[in-house]
DNA sequence: AGCTGGTCCTGATGGC
DNA sequence: TGCCATCAGGACCAGC
């Protein structure tokens, strides 16, 4: 998927869309999602006003009076502006209907979700998919006294920590090595054995990288697309990502491969201890 | 055949 | 032994 970069740019794409904008209708063309998209969805939302397009870890959130559409994009999806009467290709799942404008979502893989939370279920972040979430990494409290203190006790590798979205979201496997890169961190030192200002480093390395991949409008890697159609300028700045044999940006030593969890990191054994 | 941006779920493990 | 948290692996898919 678009890492949280990639879901902030969308999100900022579509706000001034679909913010106080009364969505005509919700086409569905393919169900089978990671989770089936409810049926009558479409009916529940049809001519009901957006208030607001929020996002939480990598999910976004369009707020109703009555719930929220919980939309992710999975490993391989995009919601962007179409035409009104461009014919959907194959892939592309779901529209979302205005009268100025219409909104498709393209998800080859169909690893991403539309789901329903009512208003009477609680707030949205009650949502048993949002509800064990870490902190969002632009949140004030998220430090590395944070990333300290939900480590204690782990002995999982800190890249794949960083991964698992329950300590702080929005850190996927891309910008998890350039994260660990910029901190100067070996992605496979134990998470509970790392002091307090190595994770200092970390947290402020996790906000520059997702800060200026925000900035520069998202990834480009393969087929990521932002909701106007443009593509992102990450990849050509990627410190280690992708770039095995290569040499370091910092001290040319070639730049290692490993895989953790069954995913590609990235490091300079020489910069990263 | 082996890769690829995510993350939920299951079952195993280990500590108290 | 039982309960809990943690963790590894599998699963879901299509396209290079």
């Amino acid at each position: 998927m678009p890492e949280l970069p990639e879901v902030e740019t969308t999100r900022r794409g579509i706000a001034p869309t679909v913010e106080g904008s009364a969505l005509r209708r919700l086409v569905v063309r393919e169900r089978r999602m990671r989770w089936p998209i409810p049926d009558g969805l479409e009916a529940l939302v049809a001519g009901r006003r957006i208030h607001a397009a929020g996002r939480r870890g990598k999910y976004l959130l369009l707020e109703f009076d009555h719930g929220w559409l919980i939309v992710h994009l999975g490993m391989s999806g995009s919601l962007r502006h179409v035409h009104p009467d461009e014919p959907p290709r194959k892939h592309d799942h779901v529209d979302w209907v205005f009268d100025h404008a219409t909104l498709r979502m393209h998800d080859p893989r169909r690893f991403g979700a539309v789901l329903w939370h009512p208003a009477e279920a609680g707030p949205v972040e009650a949502h048993p998919l949002l509800a064990s979430l870490g902190i969002e990494p632009f949140d004030e409290r998220f430090d590395g006294a944070w990333l300290h203190r939900h480590t204690r006790g782990r002995s999982t590798a800190v890249k794949q920590a960083l991964l698992m979205g329950d300590i702080v979201v929005g850190v996927g496997n891309i910008y998890a090595s350039e994260s660990l890169f910029r901190a100067g961190i070996n992605p496979r030192t134990q998470a509970g054995r790392i002091a307090l200002p190595r994770y200092d480093r970390l947290a402020q390395a996790v906000r520059d990288t997702l800060g200026d991949a925000i900035e520069a409008g998202g990834s480009s890697l393969r087929d990521y697309v932002g909701a106007g159609g443009e593509s992102g300028y990450f990849q050509i700045s990627a410190r280690v990502y992708d770039r095995a044999g290569l040499p370091c940006r910092i001290c040319e030593t070639p730049i290692r491969r490993l895989i953790q969890g069954q995913r590609a990191t990235y490091f300079c054994p020489r910069c990263q201890k």
